[in-house]
DNA sequence: AGTCTTTGTTACAGACTTGTTACGTTCTTA
DNA sequence: TAAGAACGTAACAAGTCTGTAACAAAGACT
């Protein structure tokens, strides 16, 4: 098992020197933010598997945060930390998405405990696989390329994908059978946050992607269009009839 | 198991704090409206499992709030506060569907005793499911679609669904067996308090779903019409006699 | 410099979704 | 059986969302 990153997004200097030694002791990877817009940067930008975000900051507030960050990242473990007393906070924090809460002033023990209890029963992040099977054939991440299983004439039976072609499909291969959104391909494939850039970019990826992999032009089977929602790959192909 | 959330729809600060902290104490998330209007404008948009009541109101009055949120959600836990005294209130308030009720001044112990009592014995807030089987096969909510079971000649076994008809037979699943009126349908599907979409709408979506899941033309027999009613989802093939 | 590949942008056509209206049919009730 | 209410549905109109051709910009390589 890989050691958990944890982000930390508090303002207060002892108190996140605190959280950072107890994680850091307790064998997390930490990361820190002091402030809301460095907190949102991180936040939507950096790998971890854990937040552990103050809802009262300077810059923007806690809340706004966590629900930019929910558009990015539906699936993101989030713990929330609250000062006492301020029910409205927590409660709207809950109805936003996060995992769990810890009421200020807290012990650190209670912290670490709550952060395992997350983890522990948060979805392992995805393992990346070397390779994907689909419909056609399959997908070598490694050597970047395609391999069909049926070989038509005419046709090469590999092709070669460029770099975003890998990173996109293997985003969406990792997150399978969930319809991505445009902002959370944004974000996590092309490290982004909304509006770096247009919108039909990743439509033209995904057309592009489809050629490659021959997916059945008008009805494709594979690399789903979700209408409204976003793109989704067709989870594997057993189970299907 | 997950918190319940209980709104609390009541005028006097002093009170109001009593029960919210009491509430917040025994562990549920709280919501607070302080009088009629907001109470209605709430009642009828939040989700909340249980809803307390305050009969003596300004702005519309408890009874009328009651009454319109029985159109609304039928189903909804509501308990009522009522003035010591005041018999025909509160033998209203159970006449228009109350749970229970408690006379002021009132414990606090006794009003958590009842609330737990009444969250106790409601049915548990309907489970999202992620696929629901009926006559001619399942839908499958994350996807979107519709697999159906026995292939028929010319006719694709699988179809797509659009939002507004997801969300709708959602609705209509997660409350099978009970008649929805096109009020409730409104208020919770469109969340529009009813008179913002003409009537036929509703029946159009009703058609186009019946068409999508392939229902008995003449006879449906898994999205039924209950005249005068609304419409209900048949109740799962299995319980039935 | 010239060529090829990759990647982002724009524009536009076409598809899909969804609310509305109109009108025919069915059901209820007197 | 006749009138009126409730329901089903075809047809239409916007509005929104997608697919994609065509082009531009930026490197990589020769």
């Amino acid at each position: 098992m890989t050691r958990s990153t944890i982000l930390t997004i508090e303002d207060d200097p002892s108190i996140r020197r605190g959280i950072v030694d107890a994680l850091s002791f307790s064998g997390y990877d930490v990361l820190e933010a002091a402030d809301g817009n460095e907190g949102l940067q991180i936040a939507s930008t950096a790998e971890y598997d854990l937040l552990l975000l103050d809802l009262a900051l300077p810059g923007v507030p806690g809340l706004e945060i966590l629900r930019e960050l929910r558009k990015l990242r539906p699936t993101q473990p989030v713990i929330v930390l609250t000062a006492k007393g301020d029910e409205s906070d927590r409660v709207q924090g809950l109805k936003d998405g996060a995992d769990d809460y810890v009421v200020k002033p807290f012990s650190i023990k209670e912290l670490v405990a709550r952060v395992e209890a997350v983890l522990r029963r948060s979805p392992e992040r995805p393992t990346n696989l070397d390779v994907a099977q689909f419909a056609n054939g399959s997908i070598d991440f490694e050597r970047r390329e395609i391999q069909f299983s049926k070989t038509q004439d005419g046709m090469p039976n590999r092709v070669e994908l460029s770099e975003k072609e890998i990173e996109l499909v293997q985003y969406l291969v990792n997150n399978s059978g969930r319809a991505i959104s445009r902002e959370e391909i944004l974000s996590s494939v092309w490290r982004l946050s909304p509006k770096g850039i247009s919108t039909r970019t990743i439509d033209m990826h995904i057309a592009r992607l489809r050629e490659k992999l021959r997916d059945n032009k008008d009805k494709p089977c594979t690399l789903l269009t979700v209408r409204g929602k976003g793109y989704m790959w067709a989870a594997d192909s057993s189970g299907e009839s």
